[in-house]
DNA sequence: GGTTAGCACTCCCATCACAAGAGTGCTAAG
DNA sequence: CTTAGCACTCTTGTGATGGGAGTGCTAACC
């Protein structure tokens, strides 16, 4: 991607259009920006700017004798080159680790509350996907007997995640032999990752041999997709906006906003950088996106768990804020998780 | 509630009325109906009687020389006196049942499943709360060491409700003391209600005592509000819905849609009938929900765990068919659930 | 070359008028 | 109670009109 070369004034010129854009969802037009921000030059001049910066398809017209709006090339190039200031302002941030620290301690409250703070200080609806862990070690499993042919099979995994399974099986069970199976089961395979695990139930059969398998299905299930949940917050006030009052813009974000697919889909991505992400437009990778951007992070301990955290929004997005949203509660996630997780290793 | 005289064909009427506009979102007109349906009588009768229903508040004129649409009224006495048919065809709950059946035998799974297929059978948008659990009885509890000061505590409950919650301590505990305490535990409180509880852990003092403690709230917690999941499904489907194209509405039933507080409100309710819930246009104790009804339904095993499930959409709803719909899924659930958990007690 | 004033041009949008269409409400007769 | 007839009302679509906003271009200026 090779930088464009424009003049500081005409940079100055692109970053007002996307600030007076973003503020007011109007075309913004020569006059305006001569009368309001003072550049020591006329609306003529800058009339030039605006068709040179058009030229270089960082903005576009509606109609020809209405204001510029920006193209998805131009928030690119202002997210990239242009935008300064991502942190949030320091008020704010205070006000949302305390929250965090009034929140019971708890992955789901953490989440939840995540993407309440995230959906209130952008302009967008925010989601995340509870942590995933990276490859799973099993801790600890349980089996308790709910009815005569029912059993429940609580696996605890070395990162305090916990997974259940519901057996059915042909005839009664006795809380005995449950109890028998799952003080072998525990003794051979505690520690064990889904690698490791078809090796060490070499040993068993029956019953036992049974719930072994479970166990590794389970395991290998929670490596390979984000089974878990995703939690999602304030598609009210993103759909208030005025991009999306009609007919199929709406549908299209809240597809967006609700299909897990997508998330899969970008999961790898956002995993791979370190820092936050901004997809406008689906980045010519999602059809189905114009007019829609993400901003995206990971959180989570490296190595050990990982999760996905981020904001659904129009393409006309205060970005810079936006950022900053998501990175302070990445930050914030990435310290609790810490607390629990321990060290990366 | 007094009910209104109608001669037959007034009632035959009304149907038709309310059949073709929840059909076609257009104002129905003495016109089409004599002409579609044969009543044996002219458009001018017909008028009367339209002039007769409008009198009796279930239907009204958008404007003078439109054709008529019914009125929440009109909704309420057709689906209280009117409606018929509210079994879904029998292919439909076939391929609803395989679905079921062919899924993981997990409550989430099964809620997961129920709201996707709620969605998919209705015009309008499922959601479902998980299971809580009624006096719950603690089974079983786990202390699970994740770092040094970092203890897990998993309960389980004797419906299979799993709770977990961590606890930060001052300083290091060892495998060991967490045994003891879990053992210490689970012999005394297992079986034990919240109301037993207290008794039960006199003897106790330290580290168990808190635990015991803990374990106490999180009984009490899970039975005073829906704490758990709400899931949801097919938000854009309802929104592409003619009455929704328009700003205000739309964040109107995003926000009944998302609210929790709603659900909470409504629960008790829902709780105390045994069949389907119509609330239409929020049978006058919700302002704000003008056009959106719901759909609601217990599903569960009598006093032992019981959940909501329905739907959310526009008044003008085939509310037959939504009645149907969340009828055999909410039975299906209690199949399930009945499975799990065994009779009720 | 960059900057500026001037000005014609284009396009949107709000307003109005007008006609067509739909459906009602009423009256009087069957 | 039912029906035909008819005037009346209100919506909806169309086309014309004028104002406004902002551009694009040209020519002059520094």
């Amino acid at each position: 991607m090779t930088e464009l070369q424009l003049s500081q004034r005409r940079k100055q010129v692109l970053q007002i259009v996307i600030q007076e854009y973003v503020e007011n969802a109007q075309p913004v037009g020569s006059p305006l920006i001569a009368k309001k921000y003072d550049l020591g030059v006329s609306a003529a001049t800058i009339r030039n700017d605006l068709a040179a910066l058009e030229k270089a398809g960082l903005l576009t017209h509606p109609h020809t004798s209405a204001g510029r709006i920006p193209t998805d090339g131009g928030y690119r190039y202002f997210v990239a080159n242009l935008m300064a200031h991502t942190d949030l302002p320091s008020h704010e941030r205070h006000m949302i680790r305390h929250q965090f620290h009034q929140a019971r301690r708890e992955i789901d409250q953490w989440l939840r509350l995540s993407t309440a703070v995230l959906a209130k200080a952008s302009t967008g609806a925010a989601l995340a996907t509870s942590p995933r862990s990276i490859s799973s070690r099993v801790k600890h499993l349980e089996l308790i007997g709910i009815q005569d042919t029912v059993v429940l099979l609580v696996l605890v995994l070395a990162t305090g995640t916990l997974k259940q399974q519901l057996i059915t099986l042909e005839q009664p069970i006795f809380q005995e032999e449950l109890s028998r199976a799952s003080n072998q089961l525990n003794g051979e395979i505690s520690g064990a990752t889904a690698a490791d695990l078809p090796e060490k139930l070499e040993g068993f059969t029956g019953f036992t041999r049974n719930v072994g398998e479970i166990v590794l299905n389970t395991l290998l299930q929670s490596e390979e997709q984000i089974t878990d949940r995703v939690y999602r917050h304030g598609l009210a006030q993103v759909l208030a906006e005025p991009e999306f009052t009609e007919g199929p813009q709406v549908s299209r974000i809240v597809e967006v906003f609700e299909q897990r697919t997508l998330l899969q889909e970008i999961y790898d991505d956002v995993m791979e950088l370190s820092d936050v992400q901004v997809m406008i437009a689906g980045e010519g990778r999602f059809g189905d996106m114009q007019d829609i951007s993400l901003v995206l992070s990971r959180y989570g301990v490296p190595n050990r768990v990982s999760g996905l955290l981020g904001v659904v929004g129009p393409m006309r997005m205060p970005y810079s804020r936006t950022v900053g949203a998501v990175r302070y509660v990445a930050t914030l996630l990435n310290e609790l998780m810490h607390q629990l997780y321990g060290p990366s290793r």
